[in-house]
DNA sequence: TAGATTGTTAATCGATTAACAATC
DNA sequence: TAGATTGTTAATCGATTAACAATC
């Protein structure tokens, strides 16, 4: 199977098939597109379309091999691919992405919190060592650190994208509700509170001008 | 200005135009989409085209009035009509949302953070009271609480939102990692990490393939 | 008047959905 | 063979981008 592009919306929807296949992996060995569908309230074809794009295994009649289609979505998000992280902001949010459980299973291996606050320095938070913002570039390069979480305010975030970005890191996960000036070769993915906010803000506010 | 529908990807964007202007309108009382456009590193038809949804107040040559705009944007964005909100489950990711500045100004009042965790009961953070579940039924009713935040780990989820939709709630913003089953005129955000890092470490995948 | 800027109309692009052929 | 299911090809839908007319 080639490398073609999988597009952005069914990547967003694969981590799902995920965890649903894993849910049921135990009781059968064969499944649907159909049966997948109707659990996860998606269209059927659509589900089909998107485990195209990562398995070419499906049988008419009797349907996908589940340990074959989790190990080839598997495949197909990275997870066997192991990448360092490290969070910097050691705030409310992130010791709370520090303690995610779910990462570790995704091939997310966070390594470490950076803190500018001396007094969190030497700490742990979810068996996880924090350090001061003075230590990130030896750490990062060390390490080989492929991934910035971004957690600090958003006034401090752009000064924290340039040091990440000097310390030799790939792809930022910026949760500061910020828009980040960054080198076009480095990968950002915006996690944005505010936009999310909106979009239900919004359609509540609908929903309660028609009632 | 009639009550036309604003498409979802133009209402993601407009909490980003309204930060924007935010951080310059002491400067200057006029903007173009051109400027916007260029700041924030979007299409300037693009930026057009997202305000002309909210205002109709543009003028050739001048701009929008800043101050103005910003009005508009809030309205549309509904952050002058306040919602009551809770969340449930008091862990890590709850307070440090309990805690985050930016909601106010978005016209997301949490009042309170509810916890099986009986120890939790009676504690605050951030200021704001923490209570035990059983508490949630009456408190909702009492408080027309309108939305829910859902920050228990996944196993709890459903559980938890079946609660709050008989509590009367009208839309939930989950971030736990599940789909939930819910009633079609509740209005649910999914607020998705695991999709979120798949988009991330695919692109990374990708990237490390090339070079 | 000339030029910058708005806002609209048409063209392009991408994703979803529908129709259908292939196959176990 | 018949029918369920896959996977592909075409149609639809929605959002972005481009072209252009209107206007201060």
């Amino acid at each position: 199977m080639a490398h073609h592009e999988i597009s952005v919306a069914t990547i967003q929807r694969l981590p799902l098939y995920l965890d649903y296949l894993k849910s049921v992996e135990k009781d059968i060995e064969f499944i649907s597109a159909t049966t997948i569908a109707f659990s996860l309230g998606l269209g059927e074809v659509q589900v089909r379309k998107d485990l195209a794009s990562v398995s070419s295994s499906g049988k008419p009649k009797i349907g996908y091999n589940i340990h074959e289609l989790i190990s080839q979505l598997e495949d197909a998000l990275g997870y066997h691919h192991v990448n360092n992280a490290i969070i910097v902001g050691a705030g409310k949010l992130g010791c709370a992405l520090l303690g995610y459980e779910g990462f570790c299973r995704s091939g997310l291996e966070i390594l470490a919190a950076f803190d500018s606050d001396q007094t969190k320095a030497g700490q742990y938070e979810s068996g996880k060592p924090i350090y001061t913002v003075d230590a990130l570039p030896d750490f990062c390069r060390d390490k080989e650190v492929r991934i910035g979480i971004i957690t600090v305010p958003g006034e401090h975030a752009q000064k924290v994208c340039d040091l990440l970005v000097e310390a030799g890191i790939l792809a930022i996960w910026n949760f500061a509700p910020v828009r980040l000036d960054i080198p076009k070769n480095i990968i950002v993915k915006n996690e944005n509170m505010a936009s999310s906010l909106a979009v239900l803000s919004t359609s509540l506010a609908k929903k309660l001008r028609e009632a």
